[in-house]
DNA sequence: GAACTTTTTTCGGTGACCGAAGGAAGTCGG
DNA sequence: CCGACTTCCTTCGGTCACCGAAAAAAGTTC
């Protein structure tokens, strides 16, 4: 499926160079299971390529000192985009995995795709000039879009709350203006990505969620991305999770995950209450400055979530739940939605599941999308 | 993970065989992806190993016969049984994918393992008896057990309303009673292996659901089983259903969908009414015969498994769910499982699912089983 | 400074697969 | 009935990714 990809074990070494996991050749034997002769050769592979470097010796266990290595971050950059339904959040993510010259803007996506075409086109523009200016490689472009996205086609796909959109070739159109490969795909997948290869390597199975004006989920299932049959696996933001409400929501059902536990959901039920809540970030200074009636929507908005998310766990089995997207910043949420998990799924599958916040906070998605830029896309020189 | 198996492209050959997808050298090269050569290399490697038979010539599609090949179904059985709460089922499975000598008999599993252990062994050691005298080779048995197994250690682990039943070594203990090779896993994962492979072989991501006395899902992704962080996916047994309800469950809560969706629940909403309902039979006699009552009762069972399903679907985006054990022989819950998918799921993950019963029936189970033994037991001579 | 350790490379496999070429056994159209 | 085309299958010489044994390289310890 990826179109580049290097012979399979060179991209496990990279990657454990690259998260840490190891520093030498010898830390690469032990961690990676491979045949010393192995992880000598690829080693030497991704250095002719330029991919790693040799940085040095570290210090003796006892014997000869270890030569260090380092994932190469002189060259090569991704750009990487993070869409939210109200903003954009640009940023350039190198080998070594960290995110450069990050800007967020704000931006209504239900506008449709024509104006946000131009918007991200010119701030990618500007962000690859400025990472050219810097001596840096632009290889390609991440971007992560709130909603269901054909990564075959690189297309939207019937986005809910956002019309205009549906069909619409996003990837090849953004492509075309910027000169440059694009890699497009759903937000709670490319966020999943980042969190899992940045923060926690060694899971094997991981749900990540991305809770913000919409609620997704990412899978990463046996170490790899899952899409599913049609590529709309983590699509729990129309689970109904309320029974009695009224609300309709954009999908045609009522009492939908989304419509009762999204930031959006909770900004209206505070402008109700005569509170001025528009934004992710309004609801969370609410809750930051102690309100009541702003955390208690936020406590039972992680109740639902959770409510979903007990369904999951039981279901699936993860090692981890991480939840990331701005709502994720609320720290009552987080406790929420523990606390229902804990309640609801079965002591097996509760004993050593992890549940906590993304740590890369709210750059996560875009080292996600920057880092599936640059394993993924096609290069000229073979990566 | 397997002890055994062969090549790998090896046992795909023998699988689309085995399966009716290919009866041909020509046929596996077309649906297998692999080289010619290489097929032809691996079918010889299965016939010398008295795998895969040539049986004659088929008919010319303009250019030489095509020479048919035939799984060789002459010599090795598994031994499977299909453990359930209230009943035992057992039968010999050859690597044709057919169970000869079927027999079922009542048997309380709630009376512990030690008796379950001896009416096993007994049934299990008079069937391998007739198998032998029948001139079939018995190369080991797989067993589907109604609760949380731990494969590794081929051990029940904490059963609901099966005390006395955790950590007991099933698998060695049997084993040792049989002289046999013995394979022990969950019976919603056998169920799951069985239809995979018997009746959706070309299908990668699929939910298998067993409801009858208990409500248990297998679950295949990527065309593998997936058991997930600890072993324990696919239970959905104790998500919560019904908030008011306050029947306690086995598990410590309340509104499990086993205490509101599965046989037992049923017949005892039944014998409430005054029906004699003490087995599935007896439910699904009563739906049989258009008992208005029992069939509310089933029609809300589905939806109630409906319900859970439509959070698992929009999650895991599967192609097919399949519904299996005892109640899906009543059609109603086939309806309403379908029902509420529809409902509640979104479109794109509903629009190319198959839902349906398992077509292997009451044998799904058995086939499972002894399909998983046959692949993953280690045998004499290299299988 | 001899005897271990640890790290890394060299070298000769091995196993699974592929692709080109060609043989074997057909059909079909004149 | 004979050549031209198809379809099916095998033979043969690769390639690719990896492994394991051995040894070289560089240190530590007593």
């Amino acid at each position: 499926m990826p179109p580049d990809e290097q012979s399979g074990s060179a991209a496990q070494v990279l990657e454990l160079v690259a998260n840490g996991t190891a520093a030498s050749r010898a830390d690469l034997v032990r961690e990676s299971g491979l045949a010393a002769s192995t992880v000598s050769a690829r080693v030497q592979e991704l250095v002719d390529a330029g991919l790693l470097t040799e940085s040095g010796e570290g210090v003796s266990r006892g014997g000869r000192r270890p030569r260090l290595l380092r994932v190469a971050d002189h060259g090569a950059v991704a750009l990487a985009a993070d869409l939210g339904s109200r903003h954009i959040r640009t940023g350039a993510v190198g080998l070594t995995g960290t995110a450069r010259d990050v800007e967020e803007c704000a931006f209504d996506l239900t506008a449709g795709p024509g104006p946000a075409l131009d918007v991200l086109a010119e701030r990618l523009t500007a962000l690859a000039d400025r990472q050219r200016a810097a001596g840096r490689t632009v290889r390609g472009v991440g971007i992560g879009f709130p909603g269901p996205v054909d990564t075959a086609d690189g297309r939207i796909i019937a986005p809910s709350r956002m019309p205009g959109w549906h069909l619409f070739a996003l990837r090849d159109r953004l492509a075309d203006r910027l000169g440059l490969p694009v890699l497009l795909d759903n937000d709670a997948n490319v966020l999943a990505l980042g969190e899992h290869r940045a923060a926690h390597p060694a899971l094997r199975h991981l749900v990540v969620v991305k809770a913000g004006r919409g609620i997704g989920a990412g899978i990463i299932s046996d170490g790899r991305l899952y899409r599913g049959a049609r590529g709309s696996a983590g699509d729990i933001s129309h689970v109904r999770v309320d029974e009695a409400a009224r609300l309709p929501c954009s999908c045609g059902n009522i009492g939908c995950l989304e419509t009762v536990a999204s930031s959006a959901a909770i900004a209206a039920a505070l402008r109700a209450q005569g509170f001025r809540a528009d934004s992710t970030t309004d609801v969370l200074r609410l809750v930051g400055n102690g309100e009541p009636h702003a955390t208690t929507l936020v406590r039972q908005a992680g109740r639902d979530i959770g409510a979903v998310l007990a369904v999951v766990v039981n279901f699936f089995n993860p090692e981890a739940v991480i939840l990331g997207g701005a709502l994720s910043g609320a720290e009552p949420l987080v406790a929420a939605v523990r606390g229902m998990l804990y309640e609801r799924c079965l002591p097996m599958a509760t004993g050593e599941l992890v549940i906590r916040a993304a740590v890369r906070g709210p750059d996560a998605g875009l080292l996600g999308a920057g880092h599936a830029a640059l394993r993924e896309l096609p290069t000229a020189h073979g990566k």
